[in-house]
DNA sequence: CTTGCCTCAGAAAGCGTTTTCTCAGGCTTC
DNA sequence: GAAGCCTGAGAAAACGCTTTCTGAGGCAAG
């Protein structure tokens, strides 16, 4: 029985029957090794083309010890920044003939470490996205998991370079856009606990507080969707807030969605901000005002940094801070008269 | 000079050598083959765990002839209905311990193929989603692409299951809605031309105008973002009609935010639906009357017949058919007196 | 005419696993 | 006590490719 038949795919030693040369001429030729007469290239190619032949990646991989594929690993793929994200790595990483392998950890923080390493061994090379886990745990595998690029997160292990989000800065934007419009009751309803670029918008805002130590500040517990939102209603009446700093776009949907049901007005009676300008947030109604991350090209720049890596080259920078940029749009405005506590 | 340095990598040879034993019996430990005497077991494990032995995945792969990994082809990563079905797919395919490896078509039909075929040989299997080849193109490849399946889109191919929506249905069920509420001129705004389940929806219009000759229906070109929406006002305006079938939530969306701007109240003035039910639809201003499409079970879905297909096991199902289901809100309300075109 | 170099293709050795094949040793059974 | 089984571990082949090594043949130079 002939091999070809044994694996039912046609292999490289199919090719070498039907052309008359032995493997490693095929070899040559598809690898385009010039040192193969050009008439035995010809009738290689020939053959290949009849055969429909077609490298095996797996065999190949292991030949060569690289897998041209990188892994991403997300807390969840639900969320419109991950996406981002994601879509902004893969297109980044086509460019260069690398394809991506996408691992979620459905924000289970004690996953992450084993999803991260299976992808690692899988690939050329990892992107950790805003990984929940301890900085002590990312700081221990971080070594394993290189070429490993972070983002939205750093770490002390050596070589691993983070691309993050200066979120700190853009809600102190948004928060002195809030001032500027008259407000001094403002309330920040927040994101996951455990997540990073939250604790980083707690310490720009702890940053305005000393600056603007005569604006009340109230902190709301959150979430990052639309129910986080829609669901905070009550506690943002009765913080008496005015102006609503949201922990991004979503949530300030569902914000704006719940007060519309009680009949407020946005911005007239109350402002509301959110946090990342994603597409929808121009289209809101009223539009929404927000602090703007490249997020897409987060991703894209994720993949040049570990480019860099993987090829071992100079990373000419060892990581980089994005700075959120303030669009104001119809969901704020001017300041009431102070209002009081509203009960129920 | 020892192998173990020349990988860099600890591999099996090393757990091998230091547990005493042959690399069979390191690989029958590290596989639960019970056949190896139980100390000489804990010897290998304990060596494993000491060298934090890992296997190397290409080595199995290569070894096992699988990869435990599908693919998926999208047209459009930034597309919330291909980012719902990657999602679904990758929960539903990790619990099964499989990874998904992703590839962005970026619209270009061209490349679909050469892209369904690279990801095809790295994977155990692929979903196709919605593809913009032909019809021709697809029959001719899909064989070589199994196992595979589709989504919203059949195909005369044997052996491949298709999973798709009844837009056709949807779209009738809205369009029923809107006469029901008294509307009498209907407009519909279109998705991308080579959508296979825009002409569904095509399909399914054709199909209402028949049963209600009565009802005036409007044509109008689209595509499938807010822009689409945003950008088509004077279009909606023009044809006079009062109820609007956009393509999907997006185009609902840029429209409804257009309308607004123009000062014209929904659905006061015009009715607006959408397709879809993507999570946002509940949160606009006003609410969106849609058709919901229950589109991450799709991909959960889709990951169950494609097991079944690398399981070699009966398919018990050679695909399926989801009916949308109506949702209305509150962009859609009762027709006001009938409209007369309105210039520009 | 011979030596030596150079070109180019085949043989074979990896890459890291799994798995079949083989065989040594201990046990049962007559 | 010897013949045959059975258990369990090592040797080696296989997976499909790349690449080094080897060697045959052609050609130029002395």
């Amino acid at each position: 029985m002939v091999r070809k038949s044994a694996s039912g795919r046609i292999g490289i030693a199919d090719v070498a029957v039907k052309a008359g040369v032995s493997h490693a001429t095929v070899s040559r030729v598809m690898n385009g090794n010039f040192t193969v007469d050009p008439e035995i290239a010809a009738r290689v190619r020939a053959a290949a083309v009849e055969l429909k032949y077609q490298p095996n990646p797996v065999g190949r991989s292991l030949a060569l010890g690289k897998t041209d594929t990188i892994g991403i690993v997300v807390p969840d793929l639900a969320n419109p920044t991950f996406q981002a994200i994601l879509r902004g790595l893969s297109r980044a990483a086509a460019q260069d003939g690398y394809r991506v392998l996408i691992a979620d950890s459905f924000e289970v923080s004690s996953e992450e470490t084993i999803l991260a390493g299976e992808a690692r061994r899988r690939c050329d090379g990892l992107v950790l996205c805003a990984p929940r886990m301890s900085d002590a745990e990312l700081e221990e595998i971080a070594p394993s998991l290189r070429p490993l690029v972070l983002i939205n997160r750093t770490t002390a292990a050596a070589g691993v370079p983070s691309l993050v989000v200066d979120y700190g800065q853009g809600v102190q934007d948004i928060a002195e856009h809030l001032v500027d419009l008259g407000h001094t009751r403002l309330a920040f309803l927040a994101g996951p606990p455990r997540s990073a670029s939250n604790n980083l918008r707690l310490q720009g805002l702890e940053a305005f507080k000393t600056a603007h130590p005569q604006v009340e500040v109230t902190m709301l517990e959150g979430g990052s969707d639309f129910d986080t939102g829609h669901g905070a209603v009550d506690a943002v009446l009765e913080s008496g807030a005015t102006g609503i700093l949201a922990f991004n776009d979503l949530v300030a949907m569902g914000l704006m969605s719940g007060l519309h049901e009680r009949g407020l007005d946005v911005p007239g009676d109350i402002s509301v901000t959110g946090f990342d300008d994603i597409p929808f947030a121009k289209y809101t109604t009223p539009t929404l005002t927000t602090a703007a991350v490249p997020i897409t090209e987060l991703g894209e720049q994720a993949w040049h940094q570990l480019r860099a890596l993987i090829r071992n080259e100079e990373s000419d920078a060892p990581g980089s801070r994005y700075q959120p940029k303030l669009e104001v749009r119809a969901s704020t405005g001017p300041a009431k008269a102070a209002r009081t506590a509203v009960h129920g």
